[in-house]
DNA sequence: TAGATTGTTAATCGATTAACAATC
DNA sequence: TAGATTGTTAATCGATTAACAATC
């Protein structure tokens, strides 16, 4: 029985249910970068050891992480490249197509339309949405943008349970509703704001003006280290 | 005496050389947003617990932050907003214009020099680089494209500390070191990859993907959660 | 078998929260 | 003064890391 209301307990902003630590999701997608350039390489079988090589993730971090989903390796030998990458792949849900809803369709939205590593993950943006009656009708980058007050019908046919929310934040709270109203279960919020979801939605906040803030914290706190 | 070599402890990637944790800085760009809104509704004093009420961050958790740069209320009445505004945007260093370079002058370089959030807080993106002839020489959104091999050059007329990397992961590392070079101090990278960098430098990664993945497996975890 | 490396338990570390004396 | 709320210390919680028996 999930608890854990809107997003006040985990700070990067996850309602999760499951015991698996947030930060172990993160590190996750770490893994499985480092296993796919690995596996590029050539490379059959690794070490926890040399993942921490890779990746600056202490070796028993790593296995640690993976000991919440199963057994993946074997003792004496490492794991096998191939087959650890498709099993991470597999818990992230990431080894089939993802369809996304796309709200709001101006600069940022755009760009992340024309983002190909998005595909490359398996995240398709299968539908666009806009209040402005000049991109309404019309295709960015190969997608159509739609009147937002359609999101129920159109996703009705799409299925989409993940959205990425790209509107001004003084919209995003409204926007969320119709989402969460036509099933979208988890939000990627580009909003400055603190979203209002019920217990079953999950919700990740990007806010590059809160990363840039800590950046410039960190002008001050390291004032001008003669390093070499 | 700071060490952490790039950015090895800190999970969301800053190298810190303070006392400061990260979850606090990062806490603090939502107490600075509450602040501005309570302000603009006429709000003269907070007390924490209403801080909590607006952010969800738990009462002591704020008082707690704020304690590692000061003291901020009065006992038995609280925070005057104004004044407290004002101290966490100074200890954010962004009371004052933040010069900011932008490196890859793509898609969602562009869309991030189109952002009109960047410069209402104060970060005004100074100068755009790419290596791409066709918009060497240009403009975007106002701003002047150069060469990424003036940076050195450029950045000394500059001086900006700040640079945000939008370049595919494969230009990532190099470009850092010629940033690095240039007298770059902080950098926020949408590249999926880990930088390397030298202990003085901070880090900081934005990544869709790892958001979007970490969303995708809550979709897993909690199954149906017949939410009425 | 001997050497290597896993999965997991126990120890450490750090961040969050509760409690409360100090103080407006 | 009595009531409210701070700043801070102590208790709790959870995540990271070290250590090691199990095992290939």
């Amino acid at each position: 029985m999930p608890r854990v209301d809107s997003q006040r307990r985990e700070p990067p902003g996850l309602s999760s249910a499951s015991k698996v630590p947030i930060p172990t999701l993160e590190r996750l997608t770490t893994y499985l970068r480092c296993l796919i350039d690995l596996g590029a390489s050539g490379v059959e079988t690794v070490s926890s050891a040399e993942i921490e090589h890779h990746t600056g993730i202490n070796a028993a971090q790593f296995r640690k992480d993976l000991s919440y989903f199963g057994e993946f390796g074997k003792p004496g030998v490492g794991y096998n490249v191939a087959e650890l990458e498709g099993r991470i792949a597999r818990i992230l849900q990431i080894h089939r197509v993802q369809p996304i809803l796309l709200v709001g369709a101006g600069n940022l939205g755009s760009a992340l339309l024309g983002y190909p590593g998005l595909k490359e993950h398996k995240f398709h943006i299968v539908a666009a949405f806009d209040n402005d009656p000049h991109k309404i009708g019309k295709k960015t980058w190969d997608i159509d943008v739609f009147d937002l007050r359609r999101i129920g019908e159109v996703n009705e046919v799409l299925g989409a349970r993940i959205a990425i929310l790209a509107v001004p934040a003084g919209a995003a709270q409204a926007v969320t509703e119709q989402l969460v109203e036509a099933g979208v279960r988890a939000i990627l919020n580009f909003a400055p704001i603190i979203l209002r979801v019920p217990r079953h939605v999950a919700v990740r906040n990007v806010s590059f003006l809160q990363e840039l803030a800590v950046l410039s914290y960190h002008l001050t706190s390291d004032p001008l280290a003669a390093d070499k």
